[in-house]
DNA sequence: GGTTCAAAATGAAACGTTTCCATGATACTA
DNA sequence: TAGTATCATGGAAACGTTTCATTTTGAACC
């Protein structure tokens, strides 16, 4: 591998100052017409490309964007780092990938790695907005930031999804369908989709004077694990729900297979709909009512907002955006009327028969 | 935000040189016991870290690793990422993500981005092998690499998943139910997963003396569309295969609804199995047997593969490593015994009814 | 033709490390 | 005791840029 040519060999090359060849690099305005076109022509005979390590070195900027996630494992994330990161190479940019694991410490070290190396924008999302230690950390950055789907009490950018109204829709829609027994897999507390959830959930009880059941309201976390121990349990309950809402965006299999193991039809013996979109909602038998959240707007938005950040030559902030996304009800086959009251397992049981 | 500390700040305060210090940083034998105590102190108390863009400007390495995709929508890539990523974090090296988007310019600038960045490993997975530029630019890649799921002429380190082998099993597994019309969804030729799923199916056909029909081996691109346009092109022959083994990662929405639109049954009607597990395959109804494929384990050896090589003092190469993963048939519910010929359509339709 | 002024170009410093070379000190050998 | 390894340390160069202060150039003006 035969050495690289640096910028003084340019300079010699076209019998200019490195100086000069880094104005023409960098575009300033007083070089001469012809200068410039002899360094250009130099430039591109030895296929030179400055050092970008270099650069970093003095300049202080290192083109870099990192990223932590609590888990990659979520479809969200492929969704969201799937469109961010071409935004952010067609501007020159590299993402810088890290998977906090669901663990505070974790994230802090990832913090502090990513400060270190100097990276010159941030796309976070936290596993605990509660912890002192995890909003000390964010507020000791110094370079622009976006915040998603996470609520905290600083003065950065913010990407937020619509769980709320999503959640509500969804509960208006069971409440429709005459359903009064509805459970709720929350998540974790800790961050805010679940507390918006839960909100938009209560939200639409308290629009028709309802007050729906506590003891329906489980709040674990967001994993396929709890989500099938938490359904078993709803329905093994002396009164167990007539329809699920499902808040986080993996815990489905975990449902389906919690009710499967019951031996109940969906939707005759229970109505579910789950917190996004996925494969197995749309081609499941039957397939799964779901509130679709745009995880893959969330990264073009963070993107764009994050290069905005980055493009401010004065370092003296604007006030922060702050940027919430529409959620939608996909209606699909996993939700029908609740089981009458009377006679309710015969009777439902032999109207799915029919049905197909 | 106040201003770092730097090595000198360090070797001033322990009234030490800034060699002393960075012999120090970097475990040198020769410092003296007091010495090393002292400065040691004081990179304590200042909370002194050293600065990696200037280590990397004076030593040339970057502790990034590249890793390129063709598109990380693909389950397998998660998988990947995941299971890689913290076994580099905690060797001190950090993932720099990019997507390929199946387009060889795409990863003809990636490459070369990584290459200018000096990242100081890569982790490739290409959307062409047949590429000339491709190669020729991988060939001059003067970093430890690894080869992700492909097969070109080069001497660097690759892990192989065995397609072949999983697709001889599936493919066994049918003839041995007794379908003799097996359609094969082999995906795209320019990679090596497509050409060995093909030739592990080809090998048990022969390998019971019988020989497949070549109308149904299609061989088009990975793209959930195409799967969609292939089956539904399948279904509509004269005499449509009774069985389909999918060799993508993620075609089955695709397959599952051209069935669906042609109001077959699976298994009654018509076999399939996936080429690789997911959540899908595991709830949808009937389950679908699949072709599991461990990918979180390719993360895991590559990464320590990527890693030995980086750790090499000699630069000398040692003989490539090959590495292959085994493949493993999760048999479900989506394969049954072909329809009988005779009194075909109204036999198989009967017995599903019956069946539930 | 000399003076003035802006534009263009140069040369060197600086960014924060690592590493090489030289030097001094200490211990070991003959 | 002198000679010679060995070890510890300091000082400085080097990595490849950008930028700043300074000098040079050339045209315009009177």
């Amino acid at each position: 591998m035969i050495k690289k040519p640096t910028i003084r060999d340019i300079a010699h090359a076209a019998s200019v100052s490195v100086g000069t060849v880094s104005r023409v690099l960098n575009g300033h305005k007083s070089v001469s017409p012809e200068n410039r076109r002899r360094v250009e022509a130099v430039i591109r005979k030895f296929g030179y490309r400055p050092h970008p390590i270099a650069q970093s070195m003095r300049t202080d900027s290192t083109k870099m964007i990192g990223s932590l996630a609590r888990n990659l494992t979520f479809p969200m994330m492929v969704g969201f780092i799937n469109s961010a990161e071409p935004i952010l190479n067609k501007a020159g940019y590299v993402l810088v990938f890290a998977n906090g694991n669901d663990s505070v410490e974790h994230e802090l070290m990832i913090i502090e790695m990513f400060l270190r190396r100097r990276m010159d924008g941030l796309l976070m999302t936290l596993c605990d907005e509660g912890s002192p230690k995890l909003r000390k950390a964010l507020k000791a950055v110094n370079v622009p930031m976006i915040l998603l789907d996470r609520e905290l009490d600083l003065d950065t950018d913010t990407v937020w999804i619509d769980h709320r109204g999503g959640s509500a829709l969804a509960t208006d829609y069971l409440l429709e369908l005459g359903h009064r027994r509805i459970a709720l897999l929350a998540g974790s507390m800790v961050v805010r989709p679940a507390r918006e959830t839960e909100a938009g959930f209560r939200g639409a009880y308290a629009a028709r004077g309802l007050i729906p059941a506590e003891q329906l309201i489980v709040r674990s976390d967001f994993m396929v694990a709890s989500a099938y121990r938490s359904t078993t349990d709803l329905l093994a309950m002396e009164s167990p729900p007539s329809a699920i809402i499902i808040g986080g965006t993996m815990m489905l299999p975990g449902v389906l297979r919690a009710i499967n193991e019951a031996h109940l039809r969906i939707p005759e013996d229970i109505s579910i709909i789950n917190g996004c979109d996925s494969d197995l909602a749309e081609f499941a038998t039957p397939s799964i009512t779901v509130i679709r959240k745009d995880f893959a707007g969330m990264g073009t938005v963070a993107a764009q907002l994050l290069l905005e950040r980055l493009g401010e030559t004065q370092p003296k902030k604007s006030k922060p955006h702050r940027i919430i996304l529409p959620t939608e009800l996909i209606v699909r086959q996993s939700c029908a009327a609740p089981p009458t009251v009377a006679g309710n397992k015969t009777a439902t049981r032999r109207a799915a028969v029919r049905r197909r």
